[in-house]
Formats: structure tokens, sequence, C-alpha cells
DNA sequence: CGATAATAGTTTGTACACTAATTATCGTAC
DNA sequence: GTACGATAATTAGTGTACAAACTATTATCG
């Protein structure tokens, strides 16, 4: 045995860890975002149509990697608080075409304070926040790879 | 300007990643712990009782940094299952005492088999998972200490 | 052309996760 | 010993998150 480090457990506090680690973050983001009217997932959402608009559900969900059962209350939600447009499209009357409004464009300008505010919460430099993003990567690639 | 590193789209991406790399990593478990009637979050109460049982639900609570309201119903759905009790302390009937039945302990030969098969699949060795556990300590440390 | 397969979203059901409000119990101070 | 503040857990309400079933539309094959 000896007194190497233990796979079994680093594990588990891995995994756990990032439970935690997720959590937490989300939760710094929610004093910030709730003044906009938006949640953390409404948030990345949001991020994804400033930065390509219009995009339909499929392709948010690619890209978010969240489920399109997720997604579909969500956007209606984000629809009612008046931030996005849900339209079919005209060729393809499968695919909803989502896209941002006059109030939903607008609201990028108080969305950008908002990471620099998170970095400073953080206390973090960039060098850690790089070798964090390195390290969730390959996490992501490992688990995506055996992934259904 | 130049080409130095964007903190603000860096910290995007580190957020985003965590919240993939989290579901992801919950969904890696989700097949293994199925068959044992078990969701991660009851996974990692069953792995806090194991370690030491029993224990309260705020000593839970702040083990496995969930609130409360969270884990009540958790802890009844363990319970209906049949791996944990609840019983009323009798020194102090305000706290909950959650212990292990026998069925609950016995479950611990069959998870001792899920951490290196969470390990496998994700493909990933020691030393990169030691980094990636060093780096979400330090998330956790600066989003803790900030927090409310 | 018409049956069938494939695709895009939605809905349903179960289970987190958090905030705020509520209930029950305990400790203390008067 | 009773009123009061603190503590522990539960409940209510909103919003993810996923799997599975369902609906509507489009594409394809015979």
């Amino acid at each position: 045995m000896s007194d190497m480090v233990d796979p079994l457990s680093l594990d588990r506090q891995v995994c756990f860890a990032l439970a935690i680690a997720a959590r937490n973050v989300v939760g710094l983001y929610r004093p910030l975002l709730e003044p906009m009217g938006l949640t953390h997932p409404q948030y990345l959402v949001m991020l994804a149509l400033w930065e390509r608009a219009p995009l339909s559900v499929k392709e948010l969900s690619k890209l978010l990697r969240l489920d399109p059962g997720t997604l579909s209350p969500l956007l209606k939600r984000l629809e009612a608080v008046g931030y996005i447009r849900r339209r079919r499209d005209s060729q393809d009357q499968r695919v909803l075409a989502v896209s941002l409004t006059p109030e939903g464009l607008a609201l990028r300008d108080e969305a950008e304070k908002v990471p620099p505010a998170i970095v400073k919460r953080l206390g973090m430099n960039l060098e850690e926040l790089q070798e964090l993003h390195r390290s969730l990567t390959r996490v992501i690639a490992a688990a995506d790879g055996t992934h259904h």
C-alpha cells in the first residue's frame, strides 16, 4: 500500500468538488443576474443569442449542452419577460427561430458588467482561471466521448 | 489591446465549462447509480453516512453544502427505498438523527465499485485529476469566502 | 403519390436546488 | 415559570435537468 495517493477517494473528492464548485459559482452570479430578471441558464442562453441570433432550439441545445426538454420552458419564460421572440421558421415549420427583442438586445450593456464583477469576487488570477479551464475542458472531452 | 488573453471571455468560458463539466460527470454516474436506485446527490449523502452515522440534517447540509430545504425531501426518498432511518434525537427533539438501515449499510459493497468505473470512463490519469481538484478547491474557497 | 421513417419541439413525470415562510423545540432572561 | 429569541427541520413556490412519450412537420422510398 505505502502512502501513494488513493485514486478512489480522490475521485470522490473530484466529483464532489465539481458539484460544489458549480453550485457556488452559479450562486455568485445570482445576485448579479437577479436585478436583470435572469437565472444563470437563462443568462447563458442570452450570451449565445448576443453572439449569434436567430438560433433554433436544436442549435441552442448543442451549444449549451442542454436538453431540448429543458430549453423549451426556459425559452417560454424568456419570452414572457420580453427578452426573446419565438417564431416558427418559414422554410421549415418544425424549427423554432429564437431571436432577440429590442429589450433583450439592450440588456447586453448591463450584462457586460457581470463577468468582471465575478472575476473580482472570485479573487483568482488569470493563470489560475486558465489552469482550471484546461482541466475542465479535459473532463468535458473525457465525459463526452463515453457519453450516451 | 494586442493579443493578450481577455479575462472577460475567459471567465465566461470557465463558468460555462464548470456547469457543463458538472452535468457531464453526474451523467457519467447515472447509469452506474441507477441499478442501485440512487441519484448522484443521494449517493453523496450515502457516502457521508458510510463515513460517519448518525448525522443530523444540519451536519449533512454543512458537509455536502446543500440546503436543508433540498435535503429534507431527498432524505424522505432514501427512507422510502429503505436505505436510511429518520428518527428524532431523544436529547433534542429538534434535530433529526439520520442513520443507515442494514440494507443501506450493505449497499456500500456495491457502491465501492463505482469510483474505479468512473475513473476508467473518464480516462484521465491521477495527475490530471489532482490538478483539477486543486483548481476546484481554490474556486470553492474563493466563492465561499465572499458568499452571503 | 402515398406509406414510412426521420426530425424538431413540446409535454409529462421525477428529482434536485434555492429562497422565504412556517412549525416545533430549546435556551435564556426576567 | 413564562415570554422571547434562537435553532432545526419542513413546506411552498419557482426554476432547472433529464428521460420518455407525444405531436407536428418534413424527407424518403417504393
